[in-house]
DNA sequence: CCTTTATTGTAGCATGCGCTACATTCTCGC
DNA sequence: GCGAGAATGTAGCGCATGCTACAATAAAGG
C-alpha cells in the first residue's frame, strides 16, 4: 500500500513553486521540500512533466477555491466595484503567489493552450460575477479581464498604483 | 586590438535571445548564434550576468527606437486609437519578440525594479503620444498602459481577440 | 626583429539536471 | 510464516550549465 502518495506529497510540492516559482521547481528541491527523493517523485509521477502537470492543476484548483470563497456570484454592484474586489483578493498574501506562477506561465510561452484555456475559465467566473444590470454582459467580462490582467503585470513591476488609477479612470470609483 | 569586439557581437546575441527567449539563453547557444565560443562571451563580457545585462539594454534601446519610428509623437486623434496603434505595432513580427521577453523579464521576478523602470519610460513615451485635447493626462496614460499590458497578456495567452473586445468597450472604437 | 599585449583554442572542473538500475525493506493477503 | 508486490535507498549515468587554467597565436609598437 502506499505510505507516502501523491495526495500526501502534493501539498508540500504546490506550497514550494507557490513561494518559489516554477524557476526553482527541479525534482531535488522539491523533494527536499516533501520530505522524499527525487527518485520517489518519479516513482509516483511518472516523470516530470507530470509531476508539473499535477501540480500545476493542484494550484490552479486551489485558486479556483479561494476566489469563489472569497467573491460570490451576483454580489457585486458595479463592474470598479468587482474588479476592486477580484484585484484585493489577488493582491492577498494568499493568492498573490498563485498570480506569480500565473506569469510564469505565460512567460513559458508553449503553454499557451492551457494558458488560453485557463482564461477562459477565468472570464466565465468573472461574467457570472457581473452585476445584473450591467449592459454587454460578454463584452464587460472582456473588460475586466483585461483590466485585471494589466493590473497583475503592473503590480508584478512594482506599480500597483498606477494600476489602481487606470481602473478608476477607465470603470469610475466603486462604490 | 579588437577582432570580434562586442559590438559586433550584440547584434547576433540580441537576435538569438529574440528569437529563442530568456529561457534558451546559455552561454554555449548564444555563442554558436553569434559564431564564438562561451569562452569569448566570458572573456568579453566578463560574466554571464553582464552579458545578459547588455543584451536586455541592446533589446530595449531597439524596442525603443522602433516605438519611436511607428508612432510619432501627438499624432493620435484618440485615446481608442492611440492604444490601437501601440497594440498593433506590438503584435507585429518585428516587435513581438521583444514582449515576449518583456513577459520573460516579470516572471523573473528579482528584476522588479528594472521591470519598474521600463514602465515609467513606457509610462512617459505614452504621454507625450497623448491626443492634445484629452483630460487628465496622467490618469490616461496610465488608463492605456494598463489596458495594453492587459493585451499582451490576453495575446501571450491566444485570446488576442478578447482583448480587442476589452478596448472597445473601455475606450470606444477608433478613429 | 622582438617584446608585449590582445585575442583565441582546448580541455576541463564542479554543480545541477532528469532519470534509471539494482538492491533492499516493508506490508499485506494467504 | 511466507511469498508477492508495493515502496524506498544508494549509486550513478549522460548531459548541460557557468566558468577557469593553460597554452597557443596574432598583432602592434619599440
Amino acid at each position: 500500500m502506499t505510505r507516502l502518495s501523491r495526495e500526501i506529497l502534493l501539498p508540500h510540492l504546490t506550497a514550494h513553486v507557490l513561494d518559489r516559482g516554477l524557476g526553482g521547481a527541479s525534482l531535488r528541491p522539491l523533494a527536499k521540500a516533501a520530505g522524499t527523493s527525487d527518485r520517489m517523485l518519479i516513482y509516483h509521477f511518472g516523470s516530470k512533466d507530470a509531476l508539473m502537470a499535477e501540480i500545476l492543476g493542484a494550484i490552479a484548483a486551489d485558486l479556483s477555491r479561494r476566489l469563489d470563497a472569497a467573491i460570490p456570484a451576483r454580489a457585486a454592484v458595479s463592474l470598479a466595484a468587482l474588479a476592486d474586489q477580484v484585484v484585493a483578493v489577488a493582491r492577498s498574501p494568499d493568492l498573490s503567489p498563485h498570480f506569480r506562477i500565473w506569469l510564469d506561465i505565460l512567460a513559458g510561452g508553449q503553454n499557451a493552450p492551457m494558458a488560453g484555456l485557463i482564461l477562459d475559465g477565468f472570464l466565465a467566473w468573472l461574467t457570472c460575477r457581473l452585476p445584473d444590470d450591467v449592459a454587454d454582459p460578454e463584452g464587460a467580462a472582456a473588460a475586466l479581464l483585461a483590466l485585471i490582467e494589466g493590473t497583475l503585470v503592473l503590480d508584478a513591476a512594482g506599480r500597483g498604483a498606477l494600476a489602481d488609477a487606470a481602473r478608476r479612470r477607465l470603470l469610475g470609483t466603486p462604490g
